[in-house]
DNA sequence: CTAGGGTTAG
């Protein structure tokens, strides 16, 4: 910009003569001003002012003008002061320029003092008074100001009227607007002056896209600006087709397009996302040579937002001479890539080649801190360095930093940087209170919601959804009641993630009916509200609602469902063992989206479904032909067989990944260690408890400690576990203790099992299951006036152990059982098969194990009570229904008892029928009187309780719910059909079962 | 004295 000033002086032909005559100063200000060099008419003056001259008339306003475009404060006052004493002052052109000059810098109220001064005023001077009110957000003001102009007899022209329309459309008042464009028509104005007719266009936009096409119909005359301001009307509106089939229409109609026309279409395209229009208006650019840095700064975005990095990277290396705005595109575009390391390479570089780092660039590089091990000292030096360069209290930085900080766990710097903030809006709120709601600081959020009604921020959609958020259980029914009402009262717009918020606030709070309403009266419904519908309903333990929901979705709404909702729907097969459910979503996935095998997530569900189902052989069967895998494949197969009591095949396959280059991860050490305690293999789990730290360099945590804990109880080594627990560096949870009370059971330790018991109820004073384990051990040694305490101890804290219930799929159908259940329609059948399997199977050897009756009776009477346990129930069922040679897969909601494990493995025997035990923890096979977990059976798992529960709640979900559904039973995912069996009475059997577990 | 844009949360 500093250049064209010497070189245009030395052209000029009157630098020459250096005379000082003002005419030839005059015409150096004119020729400058043609030029539009703004500097080189101040130098000029600067001149005339130094020989002492005055600029006339007619170059006065020339010279004020660049004085304002340059805002030039200083310069323009002294030469405001140096004409007030002469005539020049009193001249209506000299005022004018005065008055535009004193607007444009901010000061209104000297321009105001100059207006009021006016003896004289015309249009153009009541224009540039309306425009300086304008330029300063005093709309009122010029709203004012036309009034009394039109008082005074003044005709509006063209120029008031855009200033109107400017001041109608920033207040959004669109029947004053409306009145002007009456106003326009009644004197001629529009369709006159190309200037009034975009005016009007771009004001009708504010509002309507679709009255602003009819104005630009009616246009006599367009031009590349009315187009582009209708293009760019469609833009902000969203509509980017619409957009660009205009943008195709001007070029037909033969209309010319300008740089500014081509920047709005590539941010059209850009937003569109098809990538080979958006390549077809790159070629146009290089047609028509629009080669400025905006147009090139926006095709880097715009590739980047087709996940194009290679042409973007390629483009911004093309450029020789880049600005920071570019560099900052290209630093965004990997960033936004998640590509870290080419991130830090790009901005060192940047900062190599001597590019000022700015405050935008410090926006985009803050949200890599979260993902890097050092970075919080690196967001700490960015913020520092915001601060250096006096930006700290910048909205955008400020936001930045906000998100940092809360991703970094730094709640309180987060809180420090917002309440420094200034101009806070709503986004910033909005980032805050979310900040906030993650850390379930509800107080908190509720005050910053607060502190914006104060501050008339209002707040949208998304407020109202991170604020819900933030609540939990009862509070949130409370209050979330009272903010849906706000919502409603103040007329906040629902989107399709405030109405799920809404419908899972009503649903988790029991207050299922309102969900219902809210999600069926909400007219945008997406496939994502569908998906978390049913994902809250599967959270809330409501197996066949969700199915029926499911259902319901895909052959009466007609909603195609995705690979999520499939993921949704198998885990409810997965948890309910119901392997002929699972195959046949798997048949219907295949048929629905053939590339099935590309969907790893997908595929890796299925393989769980599978294992966990009981079908090892179907999970490897598809892990083995998967074109490609994961660690979360990988780690899926060590899990299931782990989890089936192969610990030999789950050790091959965590070295077979790792031979092929995966990296195992946290989860993997968890499968991978737990596979070892199944099968009691401890030395092998001690060495990869420590390989995981010293070859993998991952440090253990809590949960692998506490699978270092469970493999050595397990092994008798109860005071090497107990050690394990004593120098480990963090606090032990309940899972901790009820792994080494596990241990304590089998190896009869209930002194070191009474430590235990008492860490784990000051943990978990409410769970029924732990008072349960205690008593088992107590039973186990006889102890039964303790046993008897501890079942008055639960009555009295009002706690009850849930009932034991197996089932077992036939061909879809859920069959379930409870100890002494006799509501099965087949249930004399099932007795009389239990009764001779009894008696052969004493035969045999088998000893009924009364210890493992809970209660102080009669022999007899336990007796009694063992033998129709749910799990025997459900075999004999079992060996009823199932074909000869197939084997028979039970689920149990509890751990398995010890007697009927027992009882399976004589049974496996006699039948010859492989029988498969699923139970709370593992898999149980039983073949030929053996059982795959070589009798480590005993003990409780806890990760697996972890990965198993939200195990359905059968008790829950049987006994309470208002239609007492027994079992859930489908042919067809898409259709359902009506349950057979009634579990309602075996509520009062349940009851009977006592501490069985 | 006047019309269209420009790079900003996650």
């Amino acid at each position: 910009m500093e250049v064209p000033l010497s070189l245009s002086l030395q052209k000029h032909p009157f630098v020459q003569s250096q005379t000082h005559e003002l005419k030839h100063w005059n015409s150096i200000i004119k020729h400058h001003t043609k030029l539009k060099d703004d500097l080189a008419i101040l130098t000029t003056y600067t001149q005339m002012e130094s020989l002492g001259i005055l600029p006339d008339t007619a170059t006065l306003p020339l010279v004020l003008k660049a004085c304002g475009r340059l805002q030039a404060i200083e310069k323009g006052k002294k030469l405001h002061n140096s004409i007030s004493s002469t005539n020049l002052a009193s001249d209506i052109r000299v005022q004018t320029a005065l008055v535009n000059f004193y607007s444009k810098c901010g000061m209104l109220q000297n321009a105001l003092n100059v207006f009021d001064e006016m003896t004289e005023r015309d249009v153009v001077s009541w224009n540039a008074m309306i425009s300086g009110c304008v330029c300063c957000y005093e709309y009122q003001k010029a709203l004012r100001l036309f009034s009394q102009m039109q008082k005074g007899n003044l005709k509006a022209n063209s120029v008031t009227i855009v200033e109107l329309l400017q001041v109608c459309g920033e207040l959004l008042e669109l029947r004053s607007g409306k009145e002007i464009h009456g106003y326009s028509l009644r004197h001629g104005l529009f369709n006159t002056n190309p200037h009034v007719d975009s005016s009007l266009i771009g004001f009708y936009l504010k509002f309507d896209p679709w009255i602003a096409s009819l104005v630009f119909q009616t246009l006599a005359s367009r031009n590349t600006i009315s187009w582009n301001t209708m293009i760019s009307g469609y833009i902000n509106h969203g509509d980017f087709l619409k957009a660009l089939k205009l943008f195709i229409l001007m070029l037909n109609e033969g209309f010319k397009c300008d740089s500014i026309t081509m920047l709005v279409v590539i941010q059209a395209c850009a937003e569109f996302g098809d990538h080979g229009l958006g390549m077809q208006v790159h070629q146009l650019v290089i047609k028509f040579g629009y080669n400025n840095m905006h147009i090139v700064n926006s095709l880097v975005n715009m590739y980047n937002k087709y996940a194009d990095l290679k042409s973007s990277y390629e483009l911004f290396t093309s450029i020789p001479t880049k600005d920071v705005a570019l560099w900052n595109s290209m630093l965004s575009c990997y960033v936004e890539s998640g590509l870290i390391n080419e991130s830090i390479h790009l901005l060192n570089k940047m900062q190599l080649e001597g590019i000022k780092v700015n405050e935008r660039t410090i926006v985009i590089i803050l949200p890599l801190c979260a993902n890097l091990s050092n970075g919080l000292i690196n967001g700490k030096s960015l913020h520092a360095y915001a601060f250096k360069i006096g930006k700290e209290r910048n909205k955008h930085i400020g936001n930045s930093l906000v998100n940092m900080y809360t991703l970094l766990n730094c709640v309180e710097d987060a809180t420090k940087v917002f309440n420094k903030m200034k101009d806070i809006d709503v986004i910033s709120c909005n980032v805050f209170i979310s900040a906030l709601a993650n850390n379930k600081l509800k107080v908190q959020s509720c005050e910053i919601f607060t502190k914006m009604l104060e501050l008339e921020i209002k707040p949208n959609s998304q407020t109202i959804t991170s604020i819900l958020s933030a609540f939990d259980g009862i509070d949130l029914l409370k209050f979330g009641k009272s903010i849906h009402g706000y919502v409603m009262k103040c007329g906040i717009e629902i989107d399709a993630s405030l109405n799920t918020a809404l419908t899972e606030m009503y649903i988790n709070c029991e207050d299922e009916s309102m969900g219902m309403r809210v999600f069926e009266e909400f007219p945008e419904k997406d496939l994502i509200s569908w998906n978390s519908l049913l994902s809250t309903y599967i959270k809330n333990n409501q197996p066949y609602k969700t199915l029926l929901l499911f259902h319901h979705m895909v052959t009466r709404v007609k909603v195609k469902p995705n690979f999520v909702t499939i993921i949704n729907i198998l885990s409810l097969y997965t948890h309910l063992s119901n392997l002929p459910q699972g195959k046949f979503l798997h048949a219907y996935t295949l048929r629905r989206f053939s590339l099935l095998n590309y969907d790893l997530p997908l595929v890796n569900a299925f393989i769980t479904m599978y294992s966990r189902c009981g079908s090892l052989e179907y999970a490897e069967n598809l892990f083995n032909v998967l074109p490609k895998t994961n660690l979360i494949s990988w780690n899926a197969m060590i899990a299931g067989y782990g989890m089936h009591g192969n610990g030999d095949e789950a050790m091959l396959t965590f070295s077979k990944m790792v031979k092929q280059g995966f990296t195992p991860n946290r989860v993997t050490f968890i499968s991978a260690l737990s596979a070892c305690s199944h099968s009691g293999m401890i030395q092998k789990g001690l060495h990869l408890f420590y390989s995981m730290i010293q070859d993998f360099g991952i440090t253990p945590e809590l949960v692998h400690y506490n699978c270092l804990v469970d493999l050595l109880a397990r092994g008798g080594l109860l005071n090497e576990a107990k050690n394990v627990i004593d120098t480990m560096p963090m606090a032990p949870d309940a899972a901790t203790w009820r792994a080494l009370i596990v241990g304590c059971r089998v190896y009869s330790d209930t002194h070191l099992a009474k430590t235990a018991f008492e860490n784990l109820i000051e943990l978990e004073p409410k769970n029924p299951g732990n008072y349960v384990l205690l008593s088992n051990i107590y039973a186990a040694s006889g102890l039964w006036d303790e046993v008897k305490s501890l079942r008055l101890i639960l009555e009295n804290k009002g706690l009850k152990k849930p009932a034991g219930r197996s089932w077992i799929v036939i061909k879809s159908q859920l069959h379930f059982f409870a100890a002494g259940d006799k509501s099965h329609p087949q249930s004399e059948t099932i007795y009389r098969k239990l009764t001779s399997l009894l008696t052969f199977v004493k035969e045999m050897g088998y000893v009924p194990d009364l210890r493992w009756v809970l209660h102080d009776e009669d022999d007899e009477r336990k007796m009694v009570r063992i033998s129709c346990h749910s799990e025997k129930l459900a075999i004999a069922f079992g060996l009823i229904n199932v074909s000869g040679g197939s084997r028979i897969l039970i689920t149990k909601n509890l751990r398995i008892c010890g007697d009927c494990h027992e009882f399976s493995k004589y049974v496996s025997k006699l039948s010859r029928r492989m029988i498969i035990i699923r139970d709370a923890t593992r898999f149980h096979h039983f073949v030929d009187g053996l059982c795959s977990c070589k009798d480590y059976w005993k003990q409780f798992q806890f990760f697996w309780v972890k990965i198993f529960i939200p195990l359905i709640d059968m008790t829950r979900q049987f006994s309470i719910g208002s239609n007492n559904l027994g079992c859930i039973c489908f042919s067809n995912p898409l259709a359902i059909q009506h349950p057979t069996i009634d579990m309602s009475s075996s509520q009062n059997s349940s009851a009977s079962i006592g501490m069985q577990e």
